[in-house]
RNA sequence: GGAGAGGUGGCCGAGUUGGUCGAAGGCGCUCGCCUGCUAAGCGAGUAUAGGGUUAAAACCCCUAUCGAGGGUUCAAAUCCCUCCCUCUCCGCCA
């Protein structure tokens, strides 16, 4: 949510970042509404300040046991007259509302402007592309070969976009979600939490993932609760409402949820495989930061999250997200993608971005300023650390061997029980 | 699921025959004074949002907010309705 004052004094700023995103809104229709809102509150205020007045005319007549009827009917059309107005104003108010819970952020000034993912520029690479002398395959055939992914199952359970994991896979799973969080407990400073996987609308409006994004959720029937899509929703959330201690900034999250997505308007799109499912593991890293500081912790939290990948040995490259592909609540986003050479192409494996104030003004997350006396909305970020399904298809995929057996990445194998390879 | 109690400012806590309550009192905190010592005392201040004023801000003025929303009334923290949350007891359950 943008500030209303800035949308006041800053349309262009908005129109133009609206215009980069490809987001077809105009701004002056909200201008216009806005004019009208005021105008109404100040007729209002100026009827109330009256009937305020004047009610206490009534009160000390009656005190003295005179007659008020008079001045009682004559204020009787004032208040009927307020609430009239007030009636009016409340559905301005709410056209505003809704219009601006649907205003993306602004963007950070070095976004680079683009349509789409074409658009993205690649900032990075690290390691380099596992060389093979066979045709590598993809991670779905070894998988279900080494007997420890079973899809067909799966839909028979749930339906297509879900995974049965079996031995040695469901372990894996296991041992990078606990590898991932020892790392960013020990080594990083993170405080691990782990939250309700399901949650309110209000948590979700707080992130931003409503009113907008309703259909990409699961809705429980008949119950104001959603399975969350990853745990930014319900981390970012903890300190809402709250006024944070200036010196306790950064606080760093760490958590491992399921993450539930509908993905709906996907259809067609990585039928095959654990790339793209309805649920999946992720572990996920949340900062709280002070705004002066919150781009240097958008690269740090970067680095922590590239540290899993280079831990495993994975090739990778990040690449800085162009206008037309960030997300809504961002204002600047790095993306990870891993190298699967059984797909022969990079894919998404974090997303690590900064919100600046967006979700902390949806949310109402602030801190005292030492040096202040006003308190100032911190700034929010996260970023996967990383997604872990995805992760264990980059293993099978980089790790596979001719004779279709899997190494497991030394980092990995003591999470593993000392099993350095899968064999079929 | 059944029965009961309750939600007031940073915290504690008054206030329910509607009016002088944005709200007593206490604690905490901030600033100043005083004090030969990290105390006590004295004085002042101490919410958020919106509107107006301003080049902008501070100040100032106004309006709203006593869990949320709605209603009654000239007027509601106080009355009525709906919802949410917390606590206690019983039941059930991992």
């Amino acid at each position: 949510m943008l500030d209303l004052k800035f949308i006041q004094k800053n349309p262009e700023k908005v129109q133009e970042a609206l215009r980069k995103r490809r987001v077809d809104l105009n701004i002056q229709d909200f201008l216009a509404l806005d004019e009208k809102r005021r105008s109404i509150i100040q007729e209002v205020e100026a009827l109330r300040r009256q009937l305020n007045a004047q009610s206490k005319e009534v009160a000390k007549l009656k005190s003295k046991g005179e007659d008020a009827s008079n001045l009682v009917d004559e204020l009787s059309k004032i208040s009927d007259k307020i609430k009239k107005l007030e009636k009016e104003k409340k559905q301005i108010e709410k056209e505003l509302f809704d219009f601006r819970a649907r205003i993306p952020n602004i963007l950070a000034p070095d976004v680079p402007e683009g349509d789409d993912e074409k658009d993205n520029v690649e900032i990075k690479k690290w390691g380099e592309k596992p060389n093979f002398d066979f045709e590598p395959l993809p991670h779905w055939d070894i998988g279900t070969k080494l007997k420890g992914l079973d899809f067909e199952r799966a839909a028979k359970l749930a339906g297509s976009r879900f995974a049965l994991y079996f031995s040695w896979a469901a372990r894996l799973e296991r041992a990078l979600i606990n590898f991932m969080l020892d790392v960013h407990t020990r080594e990083h400073g993170y405080v691990e939490v782990l939250p309700p996987f399901i949650v309110n609308s209000q948590t979700m409006f707080g992130t931003g993932q409503l009113p907008k994004f309703e259909e990409d959720l699961f809705k429980l029937e008949g119950w104001d609760y959603y399975l969350i899509p990853t745990a930014e929703v319900p981390v970012t959330n903890i300190h809402s409402n709250e006024v944070l201690k200036e010196e306790d900034l950064p606080i760093a999250y760490t958590a491992y949820t399921p993450c539930f997505r509908s993905e709906a308007g996907s259809y067609g799109k990585d039928t095959r495989g654990l790339i793209r499912q309805h649920q999946f593991n992720k572990v996920e890293l949340v900062r709280f930061a002070h705004p002066d500081k919150s781009y240097d912790e958008l690269e740090l939290l970067l680095s922590h999250a590239e540290t899993i990948l280079q831990r495993l040995g994975l090739h990778y490259r990040v690449v800085v997200l162009c206008s037309g592909d960030l997300g809504f609540s961002a204002a600047k986003t790095y993306d990870i993608e891993v190298w699967l050479p059984g797909q022969n192409a990079y894919r998404e494996i974090s997303s690590c971005s900064n919100f600046e104030d967006f979700q902390a003004r949806r949310a109402n997350i602030k801190f005292q300023p030492k040096n202040s006396k006003k308190k100032e909305f911190v700034h929010t970020l996260n970023g996967s650390g990383l997604a872990v399904g995805r992760c264990l298809v980059a293993i099978l995929e980089n790790y596979q061997q001719k004779d279709g057996s899997v190494r497991i990445p030394d980092a990995l194998v003591p999470y593993m029980d000392g099993v350095s390879i899968i064999k079929p």
